[in-house]
DNA sequence: GCCGTTTTCGGCCCGACTGTTTTCAGTCG
């Protein structure tokens, strides 16, 4: 039993709590609960297995979840989640996908209708039968369809650097629109995430500039799922979703804190506010007696008013990073400037671009403290590979390079 | 169901957009 699937089973009882209509914040606890296992680093069934104390000390998993947790482990499943599947029929969960339906159209589409999968509710808005439902009419049938049309289409996560290469060009679009000030990546695409569920940027302009209308006639746009002043929402051709939030510099920074997340950290610092009597927005840092604005300029800015060194974005999930800004123990996280060497290198011996004596003069220029040059050998004879003689030749190059560099003992 | 710089009980993040509705619920970020 892996934690993803442990995961799995408590959102579904979120899921399923929810569609029931049960306490929204017993449903939170058990949604929370999935996502941090989902996030856990260590593997719960070994944990269990071997009696180790970690379970009591991670945050959002108390008495009856641990309880729950082990029986997971031991028996393979959870009583609690099989009596909820014996009330609702597990397709049921399916309907969550459908973007625009959530828990109380679930419940209403079931109760009234009988539908119990995306194909019954596809069935049943062709018939024109969901607009005599309460609260739904027409325009709702046909987003109905266009949603289980896209969720077809969909493609699911993008990896990282795959989603990079559409937001790259959108950043781009959007920095050139009249009034702009800044723009900035934001959501998991900030955080580098390995995997990207959609594209989140931030937009500060002047006011009156018409940037969503401008967004929305990107040529890369499919779809627009929805337009407001300050939040937008399109599918690209490449089948990611786009979110943009345009706001005024004066919120800039809270803006980015907000758009930049993840959703868990936001709530445990407006939750760390509140209790320094603050609100926390996308519009910045207010005192909750007055309403008054204390910050929000920027990203410093906010965590400074709640009393937080900057964190960088890459550790935003709290999964204890706030605890570690408060007692000063951040990590130094891993960048570019932290590469010592390269250990694969070629050069034009082979099929590379630039000569050794250019590639060892770039490593030096960024600091590197070896380079290892790994060209062809005469087995790849279309990349023009060394045979013995001339891989010799390079070596007495590479020795006369590394005595011109030798330092004090280092090169 | 979880948790504590005021708390072991009583709160639990905060706001935008849409549709269907005469004032807001549902969904989503
Ligand atoms: N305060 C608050 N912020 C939220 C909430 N939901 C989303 N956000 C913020 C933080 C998120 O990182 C950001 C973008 O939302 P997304 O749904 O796109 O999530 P994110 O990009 O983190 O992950 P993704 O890869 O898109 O699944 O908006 C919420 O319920 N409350
Ligand atoms: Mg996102
Ligand atoms: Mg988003």
């Amino acid at each position: 039993m892996e934690n993803i699937e442990i995961a799995k089973i408590f959102h579904e009882i979120a899921d399923l709590l929810e569609i029931k209509n049960e306490n929204p914040f017993r449903v939170r606890s058990y949604r929370n609960a999935g996502h941090v296992i989902a996030e856990l680093p260590e593997n719960l069934k070994s944990i269990v297995e071997n009696d180790e104390p970690i379970l009591d000390e991670i945050s959002g998993i108390g008495k009856s979840i641990h309880e729950k947790i082990v029986e997971i482990v031991k028996t393979g499943k959870c009583k609690f989640h099989d009596e909820l599947l014996k009330e609702l029929p597990p397709t049921i969960l399916e309907l969550l996908q459908v973007s625009g339906i959530g828990p109380k159209k679930v419940q209403l589409l079931y109760k009234e209708l009988g539908i119990q999968s995306v194909s019954d509710l596809e069935k049943a808005a062709k018939a024109h039968k969901i607009h005599t439902l309460a609260g739904m009419g027409e325009k709702t049938e046909e987003n109905i369809l266009k949603a289980i049309e896209n969720l077809k289409q969909s493609k699911g996560r993008f990896k990282l650097g795959i989603a990079m290469t559409y937001a790259v060009p959108l950043i781009e679009y959007l920095k050139n629109i009249d009034g702009v000030i800044h723009v900035s990546e934001a959501g998991s695409l900030r955080r580098r995430k390995e995997t990207i569920g959609d594209i989140d940027i931030l937009v500060a302009c002047k006011k009156g500039s018409r940037v969503m209308d401008r967004f929305i006639a990107y040529p890369e746009v499919r779809e627009v799922l929805a337009k407001g002043d300050t939040k937008s929402t399109v599918i690209l051709r490449c089948g990611l979703q786009a979110d943009v939030r345009v706001l005024d510099k004066k919120s800039y920074g809270a803006a980015l804190q907000y758009f930049t997340g993840s959703k868990a950290h936001n709530i445990a610092i407006r939750e760390r506010a509140k209790r320094m009597r603050l609100k926390v927005s996308e519009y910045g840092v207010f005192d909750e007696k007055t309403d008054k604005w204390i910050a929000g300029e920027t990203e410093e800015d906010v965590y400074r008013a709640v009393g937080l060194p900057w964190i960088p974005p890459e550790i935003r999930e709290n999964a204890g990073e706030i605890e570690s800004a408060l007692n000063d123990k951040l990590p130094h996280l891993i960048d570019v400037k932290d590469l010592k060497g390269d250990l694969h290198v070629h050069t034009t011996e082979t099929d590379g671009a630039s000569t050794l004596d250019e590639m060892v003069e770039s490593a030096i220029k960024q600091g590197y403290e070896y380079i290892a040059i790994t060209d062809h050998s005469k087995a790849v004879s279309i990349a023009h590979g060394l045979d013995e003689k001339r891989v010799l030749r390079q070596i007495e190059e590479i020795d006369k390079l590394n005595k011109r560099f030798t330092v004090h003992g280092s090169r």
